[in-house]
DNA sequence: GCGACAG
DNA sequence: ATCTTGTCGC
């Protein structure tokens, strides 16, 4: 196959032509250890005003949702950021992190779409085919399509994004009063199981907890030390 | 041509 | 993404 991740030479014609051959490989099956015993949540961020990518790892117990461990990767930023190629600037600091862990995940939550995209290769598919991890994508806005409908208020409900006829995604209420996620398979994910998958591990946050912990990861910002001890991280509430 | 545009 | 205090709302 093509390479994964060319040298950017400032040619988008190029990268264009390796989603496209990429985006074939993508599977949207469900094919992940079940039950699955750990999980890992991806996401990047910048430093030196963005001469810096930094890519954070928060691999866990899926049962318990302990921290099994957590990496930090720095590399040189190669190329800026351009709708549509995101997974070009950031996936190379994100293979580095995801080597850094102690094993690899049964499955990977990636900060950014899945085949939520123009071409169906968003960073968390991109990410699945060339590491072979079965991935789901989390995002925050949308990139292309549009919902189904309006989404409802309740905790958990979820419409279908779609371009045109096809739907490449969802958008989720992971929390009340919150706006919705994106969710989309990235790799070795069925349509129907991911946002299933992002509730089973969504707490008292917007974002599941995987994309939550290396969010803050990524961002420089200090591990919150406000917070209430990890065990109730994760409280739904009794009713 | 115009507007949209993950992180 | 990142620069950043206080402020509004559940």
């Amino acid at each position: 196959m093509s390479n994964a991740l060319p040298d950017w030479t400032g040619d988008t014609a190029a990268l264009r032509a390796v989603q496209d051959d990429l985006a074939q490989r993508v599977s949207l099956r469900d094919d992940f250890a079940k039950p699955l015993r750990t999980i890992a949540g991806f996401d990047v961020g910048f430093e030196e005003d963005g001469a810096i990518t930094r890519a954070a790892a928060v691999l866990l117990d899926a049962d318990t949702l302990d921290v099994i461990d957590q990496r930090v990767a720095r590399l040189p930023t190669r190329m800026p950021y351009i709708p549509g190629f995101l997974s070009f600037r950031e996936l190379p600091a994100l293979l580095e992190v995801l080597a850094m862990l102690p094993a690899a995940p049964d499955l990977a939550f990636i900060d950014g779409h899945g085949i939520a995209h123009p071409r169906r290769l968003g960073i968390a598919a991109h990410f699945g085919v060339a590491t072979g991890l079965p991935s789901i994508g989390v995002a925050k806005k949308i990139l292309t399509g549009e919902p189904r409908m309006a989404l409802h208020e309740m905790r958990g409900a979820f419409t279908p994004l779609r371009r045109g006829k096809e739907q490449i995604g969802w958008l989720l209420r992971s929390k009340p009063g919150c706006l919705p996620l994106i969710v989309s398979p990235g790799h070795r994910v069925a349509m129907p199981s991911a946002p299933e998958l992002v509730m089973r591990f969504t707490g008292k946050y917007r974002l599941p907890e995987p994309t939550r912990l290396a969010d803050r990861l990524a961002s420089r910002r200090d591990p919150g030390m406000r917070d209430a001890g990890s065990a109730d991280l994760f409280d739904r509430g009794t009713g």
